[in-house]
DNA sequence: GAAGTAACTTGAACTAGTTCAAGATTAATT
DNA sequence: AATTAATCTTGAACTAGTTCAAGTTACTTC
């Protein structure tokens, strides 16, 4: 049986959940083992889980009209990924989701989440208040992506982020950041060379 | 008494609250008349309240280093206002809401909400549902501003929002998507003479 | 309803960031 | 260890969008 400490441990910082009501939430998890470079969304399919990665790297990108990717999120252990309009409306992905490591996941699908959701009260708060928190970060990228430079976003990423900035590949953050790769390739020269 | 139906009505359209249930929000609320250019929400001061527009439109936005504004949200009639990084977090604000007519408001503190989520859980419910949206909206922002031209945003707003473009000023528009108010009126010019 | 202020328009000069292309590094595969 | 594939670097040409400044239109307010 898998640990499910880490995940437990997640939601103890935000709710109290009962014993019978952990053992009701892990029954519904299963494990699975990914493949770097394995995609576990893609366009086109509907995305019926919440996956929590237990150890590995995931990211989230959508492929533009003129095929150039856009990273939509970046996740390593202790993260949730998802296609989050997929999942909340139970619509077909607009994203992938891919594997950048070799790596561990617990999925937990739509129907019994909200399931659990109306039946256990703690989980329905646990899931609120993450997903404030999420909300709030996200609502704070979008005035980056709006007021600030390139090079800023970038600051601010290392800054909070340092143990991601260079475990993921460069093209992948500068696709997050909202940059070309050879733009975030000069802006990392011009700070060596200072 | 203020009349209540609109927002009941909006969180019937997730979930079923019981009559006292009901009352017991309703009770919690404070109703205010706000002028046009009047503010309800300032940096350096906590946002204590989830507002509820009942008539009327609000922006949030943000003033950066260089002294200019960034639009955060604009919110009319059935829709929430806040700071939300300050309200979650009970943290001093980093943005200005400000009422763009003369508006009326619901206003619910926030450690009212939070006593009401632990007590009622429909309200939980509706709360995390609502805000899981307003999360995956605000994903899609994210990806619109990096992935798309100035144009292909206004036009995406302007077909989803067609009672707000021609209603807020043109430069709270384009702050809020990410624009110079001069560009956004020649995108605007350019698309008269086509 | 005149005067003043706030919002919008227009064009010209500018710049942050992109695109393209070719070469250099690094990592994966046999 | 050699070969192939992916990723990263560098510079030159380019462009979407900004900034500035001056003029126009439309609201407010007294």
């Amino acid at each position: 049986m898998p640990d499910y400490a880490p995940l437990l441990e997640n939601i103890r910082r935000y709710v109290d959940l009962s014993k019978v009501e952990a053992d009701e939430l892990t029954s519904i998890i299963t494990t699975t083992r990914i493949k770097r470079r394995q995609f576990i969304i893609q366009p086109g399919f509907i995305c019926h889980s919440r996956t929590y990665i237990v150890n590995g790297a995931f990211r989230v990108f959508y492929l533009d009209d003129d095929g150039k990717e856009h990273t939509v999120s970046i996740g390593i252990e202790d993260w949730f990924v998802t296609d989050f309009w997929s999942y909340i409306n139970q619509e077909p992905a607009t994203n992938y989701a891919e594997a950048l490591e070799d790596s561990m996941i617990f999925q937990m699908q739509y129907k019994d989440i909200e399931s659990l959701c109306k039946k256990i009260h703690p989980l329905s708060e646990y899931f609120r208040l993450t997903t404030e928190k999420a909300f709030a970060y996200s609502r704070r990228r979008v005035i980056s992506n709006i007021s600030m430079t390139a090079e800023q976003r970038y600051d601010i990423y290392a800054a909070k982020y340092p143990q991601i900035v260079h475990r993921v590949p460069q093209y992948v953050l500068a696709s997050y950041l909202g940059m070309s790769p050879e733009f975030l390739s000069k802006i990392r020269k011009r700070k060596m060379t200072l």
